[in-house]
DNA sequence: AGATAGTGATCTATTATATGGAACAAATCT
DNA sequence: AGATTTGTTCCATATAATAGATCACTATCT
């Protein structure tokens, strides 16, 4: 609406580029895009320029790797991702499986931090990737303990009150084979302290391991272990300043009207 | 020159963001770029729309997380990364120092991937990173061994002939203190073997360690096994596909008139 | 408290900039 | 060898970015 159209079609050029998976010729992207070669092509230079888009020998286009640094540099200023580091690593010594932060933003989860397991079978999300809010361990912890309507549209539909009963409970969130076939998840809430006695959900704690292996180390180890591990995190936390202004609210209200 | 300078704006915001630290405010960027507040408000609503610019509850603007799935996406498209990554493992899990895989792009040299290494004083640079080409391990390395004018500008200062000697009888650049004080690195050429008889500087293989803990080490061991390791996976990367054409040669041609 | 200076957001006429079709040379396909 | 397809450059036209002013709001300073 208000934005720069330029600007949006050269992140259109750019995450066609990361969801193509190879590299692509100009004319290609042009086509697939629906832009002018031209207009493509000018783009891309200036995005080749500042080494966000890199070109190989063929002079064929693909993402590149000054988005390395400004991914890790944007993952290195969430305080939670610190937080946790060295209790993943603590986790993934013990347990032998993957685990991983996630955090809601915009409205989506996103992996914030992974660590993989030692393993045989690895399977999870990949660091900065979106999550599903629906049928994952972690998306029903948000259904449940997250403050309603951060969680966008995909939230309209309401948590079974069986399963939300089941969170409530047991303080985690499971999901069996229900994202992906073969693959168990248990995901447990981080809470940070706020300066009164509230606190806020800030990110979620979650083991990921086939099927099979979930069962051999038990649901209740492994939900046990988690809580702990996401405790000793909220703990590194600290209490959070509530004395920021909250300008995101105000700003609602003007565009309202 | 033919670029776009709506996207070069935009991306002034994204990389000023990117070397602040901190998460800045709308007028502070406007500032510092020398932009009116109303087209970089208007440049970033762009960039928080696609979650490459994330926006906190103060109101102030950071680098998103999106850049974190576009880099990883990145780094993985490397064939050097994926070949030299279990190798890596095995080395900081030998070595328990931090290793790292640098490349060369656009005449920079860039950390392609890193391990970090077990020991208490851990220095190396961040992944995605550049590095300086004159001081460093691998700057000798890729400045005697890499096609002369590959390197950028950096290399119009000829290295030191005895120094030169030195990394072509050894066979690795080594770097004690030069680059930052305390800190010592080797580092070793990664070859892709080409369809003849060619081959290739695809990447350099480096190890960082406080220099104490380096000279613990000795420098003779460590030079043994990082060779033995680029063997390995300069194996693992096979041999390049020499057929592809060279479009980036004859584009030059056309541009210097 | 009241005044002041700072913030981010929004609107507008003006101008500068992006646009996209055509023409080009090279390279690849048939 | 001819026919397509590629990336690149050019240029008149129309669109989209610009930058100044204004507004609503919130801290900060007497």
């Amino acid at each position: 609406m208000a934005g720069a159209a330029t600007v949006e079609k050269a992140l259109d050029v750019l995450f066609h580029l990361h969801e193509a998976g190879t590299s692509l010729g100009l004319s290609e992207i042009g086509r697939a895009l629906d832009l002018p070669k031209s207009s493509c092509h000018r783009l891309l230079t200036s995005l080749v320029d500042r080494e966000v888009v890199d070109r190989d020998d063929a002079g064929h286009y693909r993402p590149g790797l000054a988005l390395l640094s400004l991914g890790i540099g944007a993952q290195g200023r969430e305080p939670v991702v610190a937080a946790a580091r060295p209790i993943l690593e603590a986790e993934v010594a013990e347990l032998g499986e993957t685990v991983f932060v996630v955090g809601l933003r915009r409205g989506r989860l996103r992996v914030l931090e992974k660590l993989e397991g030692t393993g045989f079978l690895r399977a999870a999300p990949g660091v900065g990737d979106v999550i599903p809010s629906d049928v994952t361990a972690v998306g029903k912890l948000y259904r449940v303990f997250g403050s309603r309507a951060e969680l966008g549209s995909e939230s309209a539909v309401a948590l079974d009150p069986i399963e939300e009963a089941n969170v409530l409970r047991r303080g985690y969130g499971l999901n069996r084979d229900a994202w992906i076939d073969g693959l168990s998840v248990l995901g447990v809430p981080i809470w940070q302290q706020e300066g009164g006695s509230g606190r806020r959900l800030v990110a979620s704690l979650a083991l990921a391991a086939a099927t099979a292996r979930f069962d051999e180390l038990g649901e209740e180890l492994i939900g046990r272990r988690l809580l702990a591990a996401a405790e000793k995190i909220a703990g590194r936390l600290g209490v959070a300043d509530t004395g920021r202004r909250r300008l995101g609210a105000a700003k609602q209200t003007r565009k309202e009207r």
